[in-house]
Order: structure tokens, then sequence, then C-alpha cells
DNA sequence: TCCTCATATCAATTTATATTGATATATAGA
DNA sequence: TCTATATATCAATATAAATTGATATGAGGA
């Protein structure tokens, strides 16, 4: 029970490493706070970040490499959206840091 | 009150920011991870990681920096200790993500 | 089939970040 | 005051990540 138990906080804090990861560039935060008004097209995306093609692009890449995002395909157009699981894992990996982190501290020496 | 509530966002955002960037790499997290068991002294962080004093001490400035944590000093020993605070910004912060990202898909073109 | 448009990818470069090893600071105890 | 110990800081270097500009892919329409 222990171990299973266990690894589960592991295989958390491996999947926060990858989310944080992809969440700590600053064009890659401003992608995801415009999809949290929901799903966009990269043309738009495009538009309303005023940035390059091409970078826009691989942070979309990043993004849903990391599991962040998810896309679909329409004729020319890619969609993308938040993946809410992910921002659930996210949650719940900070929960329990903070369930944890409340224990009495020990003294040093 | 609209405005409010933006600049209020806006904030969250640029703490967002922050705290997702010192949480960005691997060594940091295994540091936030250890203190989640707790209050650490810098020399029981040493021996809990197994790497340099030096690498240790310039990650906690990063996440002492960037609020995470915070220390205090007795003696010889620095203590480091999570801010929950933080950590209930940066879920703040998924959620209002979370909630704002159920809106229907607008159609491209 | 040919052309255009939306998006992805790639190599070269630039920029940011982490590591290393050495030294500095500051506290406690002899 | 001298010494040992805990921690912080710094300059040089190494490593990783982002940007740029160009090209590739692949879908739809003429």
């Amino acid at each position: 029970m222990a171990t299973a138990i266990k690894s589960e906080v592991v295989l958390e804090n491996a999947m926060a490493r990858k989310l944080l990861k992809a969440l700590s560039d600053p064009l890659r935060l401003q992608i995801i706070e415009s999809l949290s008004g929901g799903e966009r097209c990269v043309c738009d995306l495009i538009n309303e970040i005023g940035l390059a093609q091409s970078k826009i692009s691989f942070h979309l890449k990043v993004l849903k490499d990391a599991g962040l995002i998810t896309d679909r395909q329409t004729g020319r157009w890619v969609y993308y959206q938040l993946n809410i699981d992910s921002l659930n894992s996210l949650q719940n990996w900070i929960e329990l840091l903070k369930e944890s982190s409340q224990q009495p501290s020990q003294a040093c020496k």
C-alpha cells in the first residue's frame, strides 16, 4: 500500500516537472492564457499575439508535447485547446505539496 | 468593476509567470519536494540531495526571489520553508484558467 | 494539375540559464 | 583573537533553450 502511494506521488512529480517546464516561458504562457478564452486556430493566435508564425508553432509543439494542449485539424486549419486534465494534475500536485508541508520543523544538529 | 477584475487577473498572471519560471528546474523541484516534508536547513538539503553546496544555495536563492520559500537564520544555520501563500496563488491561477476555458469554440474564417 | 494558404520543421545563431571551483561572510566556540 | 563551520556569492565556463529566416508539407480551390 505504502509503495503504491509512493509510486503515485513519483508519477505526479514527473508529470509536474514536465508541465512546469512547459509553462516556464512567457510566450507559452501568453498562448495558454489566450486559449483559456476557448479553442483557437493557429492563425488567430498569430494575430492575437502578433509574433512570427514559426515561433508560435514551435511553442505550440512544446505545449502539446507536455500534454497541456490538444489539437484537431479541420481542412487547412489546426485548432488548439487547453487540456483540462493536465491543469487538474498540476493542481493535485500543488495540493499534495501543501498537505505534506505542515509538519513540525526539525532542529539542525 | 470589470477593470478591477481585469487588473487582478493581470497581477495573477505576472505572479504565475514568476512562480512557474522558478519551478521549471528539476533540481529546484527536488528542493521543493524535500521542503514539502517540512522546514529544512541548507546542510540537510545538501545531504539529502547530494549535490554541491553552491548549487543548492544558488537554487534556493532563485526559489526565494520568486517567493516560493522563506528563510530564517538561527546561529550558523539557515532554515528554509515552503511559502504556502505562493502555492495558493498558483492554484488560483490554474483555477481561473480552468473556469474561463469552457467557452464554445469559434470557427476560423 | 497548379496555385495559394495554413501550419510545421529545420539549421544556424543568439540568448538565457546552470554548473564549477574558488573565495567571501558571518557565527560559534576555544 | 583564532579557528572551524554554515552559507552565500562570484567569474568563468558549459549547457540548454529560444529566435530567425528559409523551406517543407499538405489541404482546398481554380
